[in-house]
DNA sequence: TTTATAGTTCTAAGAATATCGAACAATAAT
DNA sequence: ATTATTGTTCGATATTCTTAGAACTATAAA
């Protein structure tokens, strides 16, 4: 039985508990933590799994056999080096590469990796 | 006073001592360790440093007010990780950027991370 | 032969990283 | 309301990294 109160109390609920993922501004993006972040195997792959599929939740990755809270770990690296932004849709976290900032910020940079990533020896 | 015998014997021992410095075989350069050891300030500042002069021996990089025995270290990870060649002249140990096998193996990557390196704010 | 030079190697300490399982949180579905 | 889904966060552990000082090594110079 929902009266106006209750409505006004469940919206209030939600307005405060509503996640806030930080990301940090284009201009503070630092080359050695890019660097660093890329220098995973784990957190390049997924970056070029994100730059194959333009956006996509967690669950594409499950082939790492390694545990979720790894790889939300690992996605959090990603996302506070400036490489990856996160948006939550429903209970998905959907991330996605910052392309173009990163190109804007380190011009070749992700791309040259990505290319020399992708014809290494399998 | 030298005497055949010593003159020999001196030889032998400077061969034994000769230090061999092993470094990867270009084919073996792996492209997360290339990034992993220019993730580190100090070693992406000895990279800008030695491709901006060529070559040269450690005293140049006194300037970083870190210990001898530091930046030994620095220098091993990155002859390790394939990024430096060094030979001895002397008692002096002589670096250079292994440039071509670097854009041989991984184009472009050294170049755009040194480019942003430049520009980055001071 | 002795001393100076230029660096390496060893050892150790503290910080950071990768990993996992358990507990938790927010939304969606029933 | 309860349960399921999709993750995050916390706490712990094992490993790696950065740093430094002390001892050592090979060559050069006196």
């Amino acid at each position: 039985m929902l009266d106006s109160y209750t409505v006004f109390v469940y919206f209030i609920l939600k307005e405060n508990n509503l996640k806030k993922i930080p990301h940090p501004r284009k201009e503070d993006l630092e080359l050695c933590s890019v660097l660093s972040a890329l220098s995973d195997p784990v957190r390049l792959s997924i970056v070029k799994e994100l730059l194959g599929r333009g956006e996509c939740n967690c669950s594409f990755f499950c082939g790492f056999s390694l545990a979720k809270s790894t790889m939300s770990h690992h996605f959090k690296v990603l996302r506070e080096s400036g490489l990856i932004m996160t948006t939550i849709k429903g209970t998905e976290y959907i991330h996605s590469v910052r392309k173009d900032e990163l190109d804007s910020m380190f011009p070749g940079v992700l791309d040259s990796v990505l290319k020399s990533y992708d014809k290494r020896r399998k």
